[in-house]
DNA sequence: TGCAGCATGTAACCTGTTACATGATTAG
DNA sequence: CTAATCATGTAACAGGTTACATGCTGCA
């Protein structure tokens, strides 16, 4: 069987809401929608054919609610398969590339590894998450020292505010660390 | 003549850059790899569709350096439409989907702003940005206090982060109109 | 002469957007 | 009964990723 990892934001935020909870296409649109999570899509084109390819992919399945008519209704749940999957996929080393181009996936992971992964592996993954944060921090500090003085005042507005962005995620990467280290071993797993 | 906006940040980008200086292709790639602006795609599978794209749409031109060899090499510089468009998709008003869904693409277009758009012009973007951007931080910081503390640890954790996240562009919106109302009129334009 | 880096591109694929369509259920 | 909302979907399209292909240029 191959290792599988989910691809996309969308389906890792499905994925993780099926966790918690068996839902509908329709329940997981209500969740876009009306909760924090409203920066991904809610879009019925987006969700509908990712539940599809996530089922074909055994990562979940469906049971039809109301068969026999027309309009059935489908409540989705993950398998053994999309759990192992869905972990793998949280606890992915964090590189480089996920600290530049995907910052918003790295939030999405943390956000949805309580009650998957346990208190070591969230360390560990802020950790990473730390590392590599600093290890770029140092590399838009010396860009912005560099080359900062000689930009027009708008591209060097907002390069400052790429930078000061940084640097907070740094301090939250902190902060969360120690207030995960205060909890008790099995809160929050 | 039908009204022209730019639909992606990767396009925008790439106006945004041949305004300040025409470019080959690959000078485009290099920028997006060496600056800050990594967030961005260097990928010739990406940038060199989205020129000829440009040019069809009479936004930009290129001309060609190395004529009559196999391998041309084309720098690319704005059009008098491509510079009218681009102003024109900077300068669109703020909506809150910008804020929810497309915050980079904020920050990319002030980036850009400077010798495109006068101080005005800067000024009320930033107005309607920060009008916006409290809107919708009213609204997380309300969720916030009635599911917050319901919520698993790292999802509360990762929930208090995009709050935070909110409230920091606020407080550099502030301080951005703060230094612009400072500036010169001329300087930054 | 050969290799590294400059420079341009294509093809297959995947995902998401927009716009549309339609049936089922419930509150007034 | 009818309007709103629940609920599921499709089709056309746009845009980006990955992987591959290829030629040119300067230098050791």
């Amino acid at each position: 069987m191959k290792r599988i990892t989910i691809d996309s934001n969308l389906s890792l935020a499905i994925l993780g809401l099926l966790a918690q909870e068996p839902m509908s296409g329709y329940g997981l649109r209500k969740v876009f929608l009306t909760t924090a999570m409203k920066a991904w899509s809610d879009s019925p084109g987006a969700i509908y054919p990712a539940l599809r390819r996530l089922r074909k992919d055994g990562l979940i399945e469906g049971t039809v609610q109301r068969e026999n008519t027309l309009r059935p209704r489908e409540v989705f749940a993950l398998t053994r398969r999309g759990r192992a999957g869905l972990v793998a996929s949280l606890t992915r080393p964090v590189t480089r590339e996920d600290v530049v181009r995907r910052t918003d996936g790295l939030f999405l992971r943390f956000s949805l590894m309580s009650g998957l992964v346990g208190r070591d592996g969230m360390l560990a993954f802020l950790r990473g998450m730390e590392g590599q944060t600093e290890d770029y921090l140092k590399v838009l500090e010396a860009e912005f020292r560099r080359r900062g003085p000689g930009l027009p005042f708008s591209g060097r507005a907002a390069l400052e505010r790429g930078v000061e962005d940084f640097r907070a995620t740094v301090r939250w990467v902190k902060k969360t660390r120690m207030d995960l280290a205060k909890l008790r071993t099995t809160e929050g797993e």
